[in-house]
DNA sequence: GATGAATGAGCATTCATTCAT
DNA sequence: CATGAATGAATGCTCATTCAT
């Protein structure tokens, strides 16, 4: 994982660091082939021969830069303990993370999707990155289900996939793509499909549904 | 639209489908920048110069298939009106199409999306893609709102987006990221989950969740 | 000399003359390498292959047009018997012919020229040109020297090539690059500068240079 | 003027300068567009991409080329006050230098009018040039004119750019055209034409119309 | 004769990578 | 460590020329 020079002195660490973020700003801005390393070096205020000290191609600094990226998404998108309320509002502030965690790296994972097609590394973090959303859906749904809250038939990868995707994807459409939302009526949206689709049973502390006319007239 | 040659003979529009078609397998398999000229002549049988006799650039060439792709992708996903049913089959039969035409193009469009974020002629020709899709789901909401049988405080155009957007991105994950899934089980829970998100009321014609278990205690 | 297909039906006698003046107006225009075929194909209205019926390439064509210049600038600048009054009259005459003969055809000169240093048939066909205008302005000078109104110890040839040069020059400078000047004034200055040079005495046909304050006061 | 790479290190300045020295022999030779920019590269014994590092385009570097080679031109052809006699010896003096300066760099100037037919930038590098010509030429009569010395009646310029036209215009037709002649014939020639178009007064100090035989006999 | 599709050699240009200083 | 000059493989594009219809 770690690429060359294991061992840097402090002004080689800055070195380092100054090519990562420019790398960072860089494939933020254009697609992976578009990126030349002379746009980066100057970013970073470096010259070009500089840049072999540190890695050894244009991938292996995306390697790295989608691997900063990626853990901090990670990071960014846990629904601490401190969310007080029922589930629909953990459901809630977990999407308000979500499509912020997005919305701060939505072209550089786009950028490693595509650069996942070529390079089975990147498709193995990429991979990565998906899982770990995944299993926090479908174990958030299966506790759910376990306390008899949401649908105990669907299937709770599956269901996390298409209903993790449907927050993801709106994210892409809404900041790459420039569909006109504000965040707020977004999540609402987003958080009152998501529990419906999966059944969510009403418990005091969701008021959302209460007045809901939807409801079944029986 | 169409560039270069408006006319032209049984052989030369032999040829210049032989280019596309080629451009359309290669596209399908690599990423646009990894496309070269050379591939796509080789696959079509075809000397190098004779590309540009039918297509100015690489860029021209893709215009051209996306523009093919983009097309088939709307007739395919027209819900005819020989689908007989309530609601909830129809949006299962919606739901099957869409995923079949994103199963069958996928690639391309990804690529459709990367090479958007460079020429403006490709994000508006991916706009209108979108656009179909989005009206088609938007309208199908609004009706059922009109007739009682769905929520009328959603908002019609966000709702398709995300719903939409969750079928799509399914399609994504499923064909191109290798997650497995079967057709059926894949087109039963991405319905389900559309159905219950919009709170579609069941009618007589819609049995699936007549012995939903979830239906809430009250 | 002649390229081709030297029996033609009429319809070939007709298009062959198009590409020839197509040829003709695109190299008056355009650099030689410039011109690609397809632009005289186009000018002609004739169809890419077709040009090969008649020339085996472009420059065989650029041979054709240059002969047919070269041709109409000896006929036409031929100083007629029909010019009266003295030799400087004539010398006026063939100065203004001559300058109208270049102003037809300076850039396709200027072509020839530049064709010249790379192929050695068309470096022949300039000299040809060249040689008669010489020829005739040393044979002028001779005549005169002969009739001891001319310095005898001018050498012909050498002058006639120098003061020859002065007009062809004028000719360029004038109408390629822009100088401002009128022809009457043009040939009137030409003219006399010509004849002082000579030394050309006064006759009495030859008012001109009468009131010439200039002649030295001894 | 300058493009590319302003500060250079030692190694760096003698590789655009070799550069610059073999595209200067080459042009000499070859029409601008049969210079490759490979042939430039092997004279100067560098790779193919360092061309690049210094000169955007063939076209950059012919325009440093030329604007050395003009530069050359202006400070060769400067008539310095050391040359004593009169005015006769002082237009000698400068035929002769202007001669030589053209004879070091006709086909360079040539390839510059053909440039200039296509580039703008080159026309004006040609119009400087000339320019500087034709103003001294224009100035020196009419400092003779003032002086008495020659024909007031005659347009400075006008009879600057017809007399310089034909040094030039010799140049080329003895130098690229291969005339045969020898330097200090021409040089003598040309300056008694130049000397009696402009109807210049004998003085003292020049000696070579003394004997004229020309001298109208009246 | 005319057509225009097909060919492919030729050339410019880019850019990741190496390496001497 | 940093520099930036040098390298050359890779590739897109042009256009004169050929040839089957």
């Amino acid at each position: 994982m770690i690429v060359k020079s294991e061992v840097l002195t402090a002004r080689g660490r800055r070195t380092r660091a100054a090519l990562v973020d420019a790398g960072r700003e860089a494939f933020a801005v254009q697609p992976l082939d578009a990126v030349r390393i002379d746009d980066v070096c100057a970013r970073a205020g470096v010259s070009h021969g500089t840049f072999y000290t540190y890695f050894d191609s244009k991938e292996a600094l995306f390697r790295e830069v989608a691997g900063v990226v990626v853990g901090e998404m990670f990071t960014a998108s846990v629904v601490g303990p401190a969310v007080s309320g029922g589930p629909y509002e953990r459901i809630e502030a977990a999407n308000r993370l979500y499509l912020r965690a997005w919305a701060a790296n939505s072209r550089l994972v786009r950028m490693l999707e595509q650069a996942a097609t070529t390079d089975e590394s990147f498709a193995g973090l990429l991979l990565e990155l998906r899982e770990v959303f995944v299993r926090r859906g479908a174990e958030g749904l299966r506790r759910l289900q376990d306390q008899g809250l949401a649908d105990p038939t669907l299937d709770p990868r599956l269901t996390a996939i298409m209903l993790g995707g449907m927050v993801e994807h709106f994210a892409h459409v809404w900041l790459d793509l420039g569909e006109h939302a504000d965040e707020a009526a977004a999540v609402d949206l987003l958080t009152k499909l998501w529990a419906r689709a999966i059944g969510l049973t009403r418990t005091s502390t969701s008021p959302p549904d209460d007045t809901d006319p939807l409801e079944p007239p029986r």
